[in-house]
DNA sequence: TATAAAGTCTATAGTACTAGTATGCTTTTA
DNA sequence: TAAAAGCATACTAGTACTATAGACTTTATA
């Protein structure tokens, strides 16, 4: 069940846009290099994801010098279900499951397949957690847990 | 987030193997041949299958003829989980988050790692129905809906 | 207006994994 | 003792993953 790198990389990228470095309101822009050194990813590997995720809509771009990435849309309206299916496709465990892009599978009877059942199941589990979170949710959440760790000290 | 056809093979077998074919007490054996007439899986690939399953010790077998596989346990006993888990490895979708095989990843801050927050949730809720999910209950929820589909008509 | 910084796009390559196949072996029962 | 059944291992074709490379385009600014 596991994240590839790609989908892995593309949320860090997503997270690290979505944080707000200053409390600048304008969208925060960062170039793949900066990115790439803050998450320790390759910069090659980085700029095709970046550009993937840009062609889906996710991203917006300005080129040229003092150039970057900046969120196409605000953190709140940019959901981690979003940018996984980009990355990693559907996120049922099956296809027969998916929302997305069902495709019947090989059982003799998809209605009374326990797998798929079962499968159901877990596809709407991860989905609601992927779905139900936007950036702005895992910065929040990420803030709360600093704050915490902080005032432990 | 995909299961392996090795994972969806095996788990079919395994239901398959669970269902109590007649009103027997006995743990029911069936063969390869049978198994994978019914479930549509290549017989060779199967076979290896049973046999990974059957070296986790989640099935017997009975060697000569007459022979076959038969769980090693009741089915109330087998999780879903276990079985996933040999064919499939770790369900932790990275391995920062995953209880039975741990492995720290790249990010700088493990603690405060946002990917790493929602991901461990994810990683919860499919531990959560897999490992809470015998094969009894399939089995059981199976002729639940059977009979809600029978009632229908 | 030249130049360097930055993103765009396509191709390719090594590696690992997937989904099987193939082959020969051993055990058991009729 | 022959046939049925499982045991074990090796092999392979295809695909996906994880990048890397290189040439091109756009833009700011000196």
């Amino acid at each position: 069940m596991r994240l590839s790198k790609r989908g892995e990389y593309g949320l860090r990228a997503m997270i690290a846009l979505a944080e707000p470095a200053d409390k600048s309101a304008t969208p925060q822009m960062m170039q793949i290099k900066a990115i790439s050194l803050r998450e320790q990813i390759s910069p090659k590997f980085l700029e095709q994801i970046l550009l993937t995720l840009k062609n889906a809509g996710l991203l917006h771009s300005k080129m040229g010098v003092g150039g970057g990435y900046y969120l196409a849309r605000s953190a709140k309206e940019i959901t981690l279900g979003q940018i996984f299916r980009v990355l990693d496709g559907p996120v049922a465990p099956v296809k027969c499951v998916s929302h997305m892009s069902y495709e019947p599978c090989g059982c003799p009877d998809e209605a009374t397949c326990g797998l798929r059942l079962v499968m159901g199941d877990v596809r709407n589990a991860i989905a609601d957690i992927l779905d139900n979170t936007s950036l702005a949710d895992v910065t929040k959440r990420q803030n709360a847990v600093r704050k915490k760790l902080a005032s432990k000290k």
